[in-house]
RNA sequence: GGGCGUGUAGCUCAAUGGCAGAGCAGUGGCCUUUUAAGCCAUUGGUUAGAGGUUCGAGUCCUCUCACGCUCACCA
């Protein structure tokens, strides 16, 4: 049985069983919305503009959360806020039954969710509210949210005091989040419109959408440690998905020209403001195109989801304007990287000169790193942050790419390429490769590399390349970090403000 | 995992090693057109947790927990 924690939560549940004594249902099952507080509003306005004289009254029965009230007398005041907005109440003493006033003037906090009928009129002071005739409570709220007081200056800006700002509580306590801070409502429509806009852009290009596993007897596509599971009854242990890559194009095998899947990828390693165990990804494949047909795919989908978000192209984020608009700036990575620090790592072709070259530079690296992880740390220290404006990076070595497909006349790159936005890597794309005996190759390559670290290893997948003998067609494929992209899209700067339930420690 | 920082009332925050406070919210009172309503009065604390130093600890020390920033890791 719950206990009141506090003095506030006993105040509140003294007023259930006040309420209760006097044969008030808290929680009642039936509710009579007519109107929402936005249709409320809108249909008096309406009647307003059309005809003072003969105009009938606005009759409403309104719903909402008790965000304000304000006992003058025996007056009462109160907003009350639903999904679309907010509207005032106007309760008068002598215009409901004692009961109600009773109620209302003793039993009713912020928080609670109540429904009042009434005439809709504009109070003295201007605001379109509902003269209340009758007033119930729908839901008695126990325990108190967060006070945040509202103010709309002259100039209609929402000036706001107090805050429910303290991040871990926040993330903790989504709900008491969202139900006091609208901007963070937003962020999550704003998160659906992203996704939405992606499928909408995907669909209308001929892709099909599909769901593949997400519990995997091999785990593959990317390098990342797994998460492990069992099945009982199988007596099988399954691996959480790291990627989709592999399952994906096999249904090119199958003879769809285009598939996509947007979901959900699990990578047991670190947490930071871009990374959470769980993330949302898009990974699209497309027959009969290669790395630049994906580039163009790309710079248009993320032009479209930004203009279906925030209107536009050109946006915002941490006090930079980027604009989104195609096309967008192509470097390799050998220049990018030569640009910015004059190591062209060509003139180091192996992993103890690089290092020696970049510890020259003063950029740090570990010795044991393979060459070509040698030259990703450089694109992530010199080249990434830097990228601000929406760039892809072309062609990268081939010992950190196992699925795509060499650069032709230089076997020592690959066709892939990143997509950086925000000093963000938001993507990643190859030509993808469908040699099997070449791909049979590469995993046994990758075995080698990582043969002192098992937990990173690619398991070679052997149904993978039966399914590449059958033959599959020449393809680009790229995948999307969505939560990347809505941060971009709405201007966070960590994952977990686009996560509604980000990972947290348990207390 | 390393470094730095934070944790005080429901929320947002104060408090030289010396009585643990404010605003909002709550409670009581006044007020029949308020809107951050106002005025008067007033309640509310395991100072994240455990231990230590001290006459005395929110404050200093040690450990633990959570969160933030950062580095590492994340091809």
């Amino acid at each position: 049985m719950w206990t009141p924690a506090n003095q506030l939560e006993r105040e509140r549940f003294d007023k259930l069983n006040r309420m209760q004594e006097m044969g008030i249902a808290a929680y009642p099952n039936r509710v009579q919305r007519t109107h929402t507080a936005v249709e409320a509003i809108r249909a008096y306005e309406a009647v307003e503009n059309e005809n003072h004289e003969a105009a009938a009254p606005v009759e409403v029965t309104v719903c909402g959360r008790v965000v304000r009230q304000n006992l003058k007398g025996k007056v009462w005041f109160a907003h009350i806020e639903d999904g679309t907005g907010r509207v005032q109440l106007f309760v008068r003493a002598d215009n409901v039954s004692e009961a109600a006033y009773t109620l209302l003037k003793g039993e009713i906090d912020l928080g609670d969710f109540v429904q009042a009928s009434g005439t809709m009129m504009r109070t003295r002071a201007g605001e379109v509210s509902v003269l209340v005739q009758d007033f119930a409570v729908l839901a008695k709220a126990l325990s108190p949210l967060p006070v945040i007081k509202e103010r709309v200056t002259e100039d209609n800006q929402v000036e706001r005091f107090g805050a429910f700002s303290d991040v871990e509580e926040r993330y903790r306590q989504r709900y008491a989040d969202l139900a006091v801070n609208p901007d963070v409502r937003k962020v999550f429509r704003d998160r659906a419109q992203t996704v939405a806009a992606l499928r909408r852009f995907l669909d209308g290009a001929g892709f099909l959408e599909v769901e593949t596993p997400i519990l995997q007897p091999i785990y593959g596509g990317a390098a990342a440690r797994p998460f492990v599971t069992h099945h009982n009854q199988l007596h099988q242990d399954l691996y959480l998905r790291i990627s989709f890559e592999l399952y994906l194009k096999r249904l090119l095998v199958g003879m769809y020209d285009a598939v996509y899947e947007i979901g959900r990828d699990f990578r047991n390693e670190g947490v930071s403001f871009k990374h959470n165990p769980e993330f949302t990804q898009l990974e699209f494949y497309q027959a009969y195109t290669d790395y630049f047909g994906m580039m163009d795919v790309t710079e248009r989908l993320v032009a479209y989801a930004a203009e279906a978000v925030t209107g536009s192209t050109t946006i915002t984020f941490e006090g930079h304007t980027i604009d989104l608009t195609p096309p967008w700036q192509r470097i390799t990575l050998r220049d990018a990287i030569r640009q910015r620090c004059e190591i062209d790592y060509v003139d180091y072709p192996d992993a103890e000169s690089l290092y020696a070259a970049m510890r020259a530079a003063d950029i740090e690296a570990s010795p044991k790193d393979t060459w070509g992880k040698l030259v990703d740390t450089l694109l992530g220290t010199v080249v990434e942050p830097t990228l601000i404006q929406p760039t892809f990076i072309l062609d990268y070595p081939r010992d950190i790419s196992p699925f795509a497909k060499a650069v032709p006349g230089d076997p020592t790159h690959v066709e892939r390429f990143e997509m950086f936005v925000g000093g963000m890597e938001m993507g990643n794309a190859f030509t993808e490769l469908n040699d099997p005996l070449d791909q049979q190759a590469r995993f046994e390559e990758m075995a080698r590399l990582y043969a002192d670290e098992s937990d990173e290893a690619t398991p070679l997948d052997e149904d993978y390349l039966r399914a590449m003998r059958y033959g599959m067609p020449p393809c680009g494929g790229c995948g999307i970090g969505v939560d990347r992209l809505v941060m971009l899209l709405t201007d966070r700067s960590t994952i977990r403000e686009v996560l509604l339930y980000p990972h947290l420690r348990e207390k």
